[in-house]
DNA sequence: TAGGCCATCTGGTCCT
DNA sequence: AGGACCAGATGGCCTA
């Protein structure tokens, strides 16, 4: 990509000195001896000390763009880790970032359902409750949809399940929760987004 | 070719 | 002061 850097890095000698983030092999940082001396000469001019502040800029930008771009790249990279986790589309088209926090988001959302419907299932039966099994953790579909950003307090889907059936507690067989996050998602669903 | 997605740069703000 | 986080801007790539 093209920046206001594309110019500098061209000609960077004049703008960038030698500095300690920079080695010794030919770094486009680097100024020549003889502008080296000549900086010395002006060591106690005004020009040169506002050049030099505005290399201390340039410098604290680019590795403050460095530092940016490792953290988009472990954000990225979380995704990813993300989409390892979340079911595979039989085209195998890779989900966008959007989709995977979305899609992430249903697939919750469609499992705690099936739990919270089979402790229903075991209390009929007399079973022991499925959730008691994993530890009581908290279902986000169980109660209230209060961990999504709409701070909806229905037990219908959350706030990005717009995928989902409108009553899903209400349907016995709850096999589809599980379809419709899995499958249904990018075809069947454009209200997702 | 328009639109979607993405990577990167950038400046502002907040936090340590 | 410096780093983390964020959102806007920009340009490249790809696809319908």
């Amino acid at each position: 990509m093209d920046s206001v850097y594309s110019d500098i890095d061209s000609n960077s000698c004049d703008f960038f000195p030698h500095t300690d983030d920079e080695d010794s092999r030919g770094s486009p940082l680097c100024p020549p001896p003889e502008q080296l001396q000549q900086q010395k000469k002006r060591r106690r001019g005004r020009a040169r000390s506002e050049a030099t502040v505005q290399v201390v800029k340039k410098n604290r930008r680019l590795k403050a763009n460095d530092r940016e771009r490792n953290r988009m790249h472990n954000l990225n990279d979380a995704l990813d880790a993300l989409r390892g986790v979340l079911p595979a589309f039989p085209d195998e088209t890779k989900l966008t970032k959007i989709e995977t926090l979305r899609f992430a988001h249903n697939y919750i959302w469609a499992l705690s359902e099936t739990i919270r419907i089979a402790d229903l299932q075991a209390g009929k039966t007399g079973d022991a409750p499925l959730l008691l099994s994993l530890g009581e953790a908290p279902s986000p579909g169980s109660d209230t949809c209060s961990w999504s950003s709409s701070g909806s307090s229905s037990s219908s889907s959350p706030a990005y399940c717009a995928s989902s059936p409108g009553s899903p507690a209400a349907q016995e067989d709850y096999s589809y929760l599980q379809q419709d996050a899995l499958f249904g998602f990018r075809s069947f669903v454009p209200g997702i987004y």
